[in-house]
DNA sequence: TAAACAAGACTACAAACGTAGTCTGTGAAT
DNA sequence: ATTCACAGACTACGTTTGTAGTCTTGTTTA
């Protein structure tokens, strides 16, 4: 799968939520957190429709659908190996440990973790 | 701190791992992963040096040192806040229970590291 | 039916990036 | 002293990305 840009997550962020929809609706709403042009937002849609990560379903007239290809926790999990290897050798271990360090994670994070598995 | 591209980090792992070295040195060790030209990864490591996370030190003539001005584990901390904020909306969380979720953290991953937090 | 509007298509353009070639100057070898 | 090899500087060029303007065509409305 071709990668998708910074800019591009935006929109995927907005059809991950809405399953499916319209320009119009994924227009207004990536434009609540950022302050895009109606065009690069359009520019944005359709390079994603030529990277295949999103799908086109013809409506009415010029009117489209649009849909996500790949799911959001598809990409989260490419994602997540992706940095591990990036960053981390691969370790998961590595990476955990950086994020204890900054105090970004606790022993009580990871016990509350570690019941939710047990269920 | 500007960003640090992908290709880019090739080097900085190499700095990271030496402390301060030679450009040929750098060569050498890039050029057991990647299959790059020479030039390329000289043309990195400038860049490297016009971004200021490497610093130059006057070595002889026309050679020089270079070592890193980020530490590993302050770019790391920085890459760890991006990638929650850019994926899980900034909760360690939901990128814990993804990774739990596609097999790439078990319980006893997590038990482990609870004990080592105690110690 | 003509005008206005909007969606999608197409075009644009600078900055960043991947990738590498050429030029210049200096220390090493002959 | 001349030549050589290599380091660093500079140049190059196609692709991706961020960002947005213009064109075309179907839809709605006066």
């Amino acid at each position: 799968m071709s990668k998708i840009s910074e800019a591009e997550l935006e929109v995927m962020k907005v059809l991950w939520k809405k399953k499916e929809t319209t320009s119009l609706e994924i227009i207004q709403e990536v434009s609540k957190k950022m302050n895009w042009n109606k065009n690069t937002i359009k520019t944005l849609i359709s390079r994603l429709v030529d990277k295949e990560v999103i799908q086109v379903i013809k409506d009415k007239g010029n009117l489209y659908l649009y849909k996500p290809i790949i799911s959001k926790k598809e990409y989260q999990k490419l994602e997540n190996q992706n940095f591990l290897d990036k960053l981390y050798n691969g370790s998961v271990d590595d990476m955990l440990l950086t994020f204890v360090k900054s105090n970004k994670l606790t022993k009580d994070d990871l016990q509350r973790l570690i019941n939710l598995i047990d269920e």
